[in-house]
RNA sequence: CGGGGCGUAGCGCAGCCUGGUAGCGCGCUUGGUUCGGGACUAAGAGGUCCCGGGUUCAAAUCCCGGCGCCCCGACCA
């Protein structure tokens, strides 16, 4: 391709409003624009690294078994009510109406429709297991998109969605997924771990993440320094002390007055003890009920691990008002003891951390305003529904899997997720199978998505300098630019030549014929990050000579016209 | 949805406070000189000052309403 005739829109300076490095360098070396909030453009540039992202997938993904197909992007209502997500899944989802004013949705993701594809055409458990994905466009209207194609709201997606005839074979499928992932990943020139994640709204049973490790990532990951321990932070745990047998006892709790102190820092101070002493005690809304959670002083909550534990749909800090009517306090004078059990918000659930279990003088409110409780015992003088791990693991915290081991936290991109979803669609949606024996059964599902732009991004954000974008080859939009330095006749034949003979070993090679100078054609060069340059000047040109630099360190050979296809087709082998 | 900010030429911004009919840098067009790391020079093109209403002799500027975009928070296969 001439750089003359393509539509390369660079830019000196980046728009104000783009953040992160990846979302300015997408946009200062032309590869998107903006249309509307969330919503990209993709130049020619741009679409270039897709393409090279989504052939890699499919590459992995049908070595591995999988079939492409491809589903419509407007779903009709009634796959949504089958499965009730027509009502769950609320704004983001964007609805709409045809003419005759039905109703259908822009899919944010698939299942309902491959599952009603899957329910119509397979019958039998000799047809399973099966994979199908597509790489298309999704819509969700999330609150709120930010840093450019990292999380958009129109954005392009590869989806998966596996059926199974047994737990079993779920099982090695994902595993081969797993494998799969990492490997479209390691192809693509990006550094990734794997970690356990939650299984959030999709519901399932297990869930792994591939994140990109980067400072501007929004999930934050734990992992053991030692073993091969990786999680989410919304699932990480670390060790705790846990299965104290239950004490029984008289209380020797004693009432003291605590005037507007509120938080354990001002409590423990005020009292003069530890942090580890106080039973922190905070008031969830739930669906349909209340949701209180009790941890020690000195550790923080983690309200996911909170909201699978009592297994609610949505789980958000209560309000003032609802806090007053369970305890008859204000805020930051709640404790358990003498709770409530029923609120007119509904029931009452009280789940505590382990760490509270070997408290023995405990300091907690008193749902009392103005007062806190001395001598706590858990057990003695009020009962949890149950002990459970709710601890948002610290930097520095000791691994929950090994011996030795500490954790340590780092920020990531969710470029990957899988899902072992079990029956929950099969079920709702009626898609069975005939099993050995002639039974019906739904299908056992897993589900696996890879973002295609937000993949691109993470890229960027692993390989970028000061100058521009560093493409890793597997993904780079071309793999070579040559770059008249003047337009000397006998450089431009020469430049013309190589390029020719470029060609026609087949690399994807980018020529900058522009009537430039040679540092507009070189800062361009390295602002879109083309992996290899090669530099055809007049000096070089006597003694039959071009450069060749590396994108990367900015090496530069000397190589002879004659050598000069084998060598940029040697470096261009993946 | 709550809090904050912004909207003036393709991009980055000034002008607004204190109303008088729009400017700078980069980019773009044409000519000349230059030409191996973002040249110089001369001449140009390009703006509903986000939209609507109001105040005023006069609004980019003041007032009201709306829209868009960004940041922080709540959300998130």
């Amino acid at each position: 391709m001439r750089y003359s005739q393509m539509l390369i829109p660079t830019l000196r300076e980046a728009p104000s409003d783009a953040e992160v490095v990846s979302h300015k360098l997408m946009i200062r070396a032309g590869l998107i624009r903006q249309l509307a909030r969330g919503i990209y453009d993709y130049l020619p540039l741009g679409l270039k690294v897709l393409r090279k992202i989504e052939q890699i997938t499919r590459e992995e993904l049908n070595r591995a078994g999988c079939q492409e197909v491809l589903l419509p992007v407007i779903i009709p209502a009634e796959l949504w009510q089958e499965t009730g997500r027509w009502g769950f899944y609320g704004k983001e989802l964007l609805r709409l109406k045809d003419r005759n004013e039905r109703d259908f949705c822009f899919g944010p993701t698939q299942e309902e429709i491959i599952t009603d594809l899957v329910r119509r055409e397979i019958r039998s458990y000799k047809e399973l297991p099966k994979n199908f994905y597509q790489i298309h466009t999704k819509f969700r209207d999330e609150i709120r998109p930010r840093f450019g194609l990292m999380r958009a709201r129109e954005f392009i997606m590869k989806d998966g969605y596996s059926f199974h005839a047994t737990e079993k074979s779920l099982n090695e499928h994902y595993e081969l997924m797993r494998k799969t992932y990492v490997r479209i990943f390691e192809r693509c020139g990006l550094r990734t771990k794997v970690v356990e994640a939650d299984t959030g709204a999709i519901g399932g049973s297990s869930s792994h993440e591939v994140v990109v490790l980067a400072e501007t990532g929004e999930s934050e990951v734990a992992f053991c320094d030692a073993c091969d321990y990786s999680a989410n932070l919304e699932m990480a745990s670390s060790k705790t002390a846990k299965g104290e047998k239950k004490r029984s006892g008289s209380s020797k709790c004693r009432e003291i007055k605590t005037p507007g102190l509120k938080t354990v820092e001002e409590v423990a101070a005020f009292l003069k003890v530890k942090r580890a002493q106080m039973i922190k005690t905070l008031v969830y809304l739930r669906d349909g009920g209340i949701v209180v959670g009790l941890i020690a002083g000195e550790h923080e909550i983690n309200e996911v691990k909170l909201k699978n534990a009592c297994n609610a749909r949505f789980l958000t800090m209560a309000d003032a008002a609802t806090v007053k009517e369970l305890t008859g306090a204000e805020v930051g004078f709640a404790g358990p003891v003498g709770l409530k059990k029923k609120t007119s918000l509904g029931p009452v659930q009280v789940f505590a951390d382990f760490s509270i279990q070997s408290i023995d003088d405990g300091v907690t409110g008193a749902n009392k305003t103005d007062y806190h409780l001395t001598g706590v015992v858990p057990d003695v003088d009020f009962t949890p529904d149950q002990y459970l791990d709710l601890r948002l693991v610290k930097e520095g915290d000791s691994c929950g899997r090994c011996e030795k081991g500490r954790l340590q936290i780092k920020r990531g991109i969710e470029v990957g997720h899988i899902f072992k979803l079990g029956t929950k669609y099969s079920k709702s949606m009626n898609a069975m199978f005939l099993d050995e024996s002639g039974t019906k059964q739904p299908f056992i599902m897993g589900t696996y998505g890879i973002g295609i732009g937000r993949t691109a991004a993470a890229a960027i954000e692993q390989n970028n300098d000061d100058k521009g974008i560093i493409w890793p080859l597997p993904i780079a939009p071309f793999q070579v630019e040559i770059i008249s330095l003047n337009q000397d006749d006998e450089v431009i034949k020469t430049a013309e030549k190589i390029y020719d003979e470029l060609l026609a070993q087949g690399i994807e090679v980018l020529y900058d014929d522009r009537d430039e100078r040679a540092g507009v054609k070189l800062t361009d060069a390295e602002l879109i990050g083309i992996p290899h340059f090669v530099m055809v000047g007049s000096r070089g040109v006597k003694d039959k000579v071009v450069e060749l630099k590396a994108r990367k360190n900015g090496d530069i050979k000397k190589l002879a016209f004659k050598d000069v296809s084998n060598v940029v087709k040697k470096l261009c082998q993946i």
